[in-house]
DNA sequence: CTCCATCCGTACGGTGGCGTATTGTTTATC
DNA sequence: GATAAACAATACGCCACCGTACGGATGGAG
């Protein structure tokens, strides 16, 4: 046998499965007991109800995203046009991780457009990444109006590429490669 | 009385109302009756069955987009950048038009995840706009190959600056304004 | 006035999902 | 090997929605 208990988080990840394959309203108890071969009363031993099973999801992708975002801060190379190089690297790679990627963003992009709560979760991601992009640029010489400008359009096409085309890995970094060269060249850096 | 009879295109109306609110799992009959003061008798006179309606929905929003991308190509000015600035205007203007408007745009992309029809409409259009942008930068001055990244990198902000900063137009016009300049001046046009 | 087409209301059966309650079944522990 | 805890199956009532059937209203054509 391959594993004949499930903990919380094997639902969760099968939660993710099914947002990325049929959208939020897939997200639903007795479908995925089903996928994963089980019974629902499985489920409610493991979350009181859908409206928790979300708030782990979404708990799940906040953590997973941190992660990658810091991962990319510590681990990657010291200089600054180094760093943002290695973040296209990450974003355009193939490298699916446990909980969906590319996917997945774009799933919670839309719920948070129907509730408040993912919104304001979305929109604190989104703040903590442009944060992150504008220290880069301005570690990297721009000016502080041009840098926090520069990270918006930079991670604003970085997301339109994603849902412009998906499977498309190659060009999209090429495209966001040359894009970060153009505004990496408001201001030489000296 | 405003209005006792209601035609296909008042369901279809609605049914972009109900998309816009609560995404694609708030298509359905019952609701938008309720929304419409109406019974369901109504809905399956007009229409044969939900899917109809979907389908009817694509079709309408099919036949907008071009028209406001064709309306853009006629009435705007004749000038290549010009007619770019005229297009972000347009993507930034607060008129939400019959349709919906942004947020349909949002919610169709992500229905094309989990239905291919939808993902061929999508990416059809999205060809076809790209094709129109590459077609200014291209008479902007730009060698085809830079014209056409610049087309992807600019849709692509587009969309992405969409999805950041809903309500943000006037910030969001200024930074496609910038990006736009800073894409034209990778080749002076002379 | 009558008749027909158009449009809508109502009532119905069927389905699928939610959440609960209850009863197994496995596993670790002593 | 008894026992308690962790986990799962089953069965149930409930509700929202789908699609159909049919009957009632309304308005224009003749």
């Amino acid at each position: 046998m391959v594993k004949d208990r499930l903990s919380a988080s094997d639902w969760v990840k099968a939660a993710f499965r099914a947002l990325t394959k049929g959208g939020l309203g897939a997200v639903r108890v007795e479908p995925i007991a089903r996928d994963l071969g089980v019974s629902k009363g499985s489920f409610y031993w493991h979350f009181k109800d859908l409206p928790h099973l979300k708030a782990a999801m979404l708990e799940t992708w906040r953590i997973a995203a941190n992660e990658a975002v810091i991962a990319l801060v510590e681990q990657a190379a010291e200089e600054p046009r180094e760093r943002l190089r290695h973040l296209i690297a990450q974003v355009t790679s193939d490298i699916a991780d446990e909980y969906g990627g590319a996917g997945v963003e774009a799933a919670l992009r839309e719920w948070a457009r129907y509730d408040a709560e993912v919104a304001r979760l979305i929109s604190e991601m989104d703040r903590q990444r442009l944060d992150f992009v504008t220290s880069l640029f301005l570690a990297a010489g721009l000016p502080e109006a041009g840098a926090e400008q520069s990270a918006r359009q930079f991670y604003a096409a970085l997301i339109g590429l994603e849902q412009l085309s998906p499977a498309q890995n190659r060009r999209r970094e090429a495209d966001l490669l040359a894009l970060l060269e153009l505004l990496l060249r408001r201001q030489p850096a000296g």
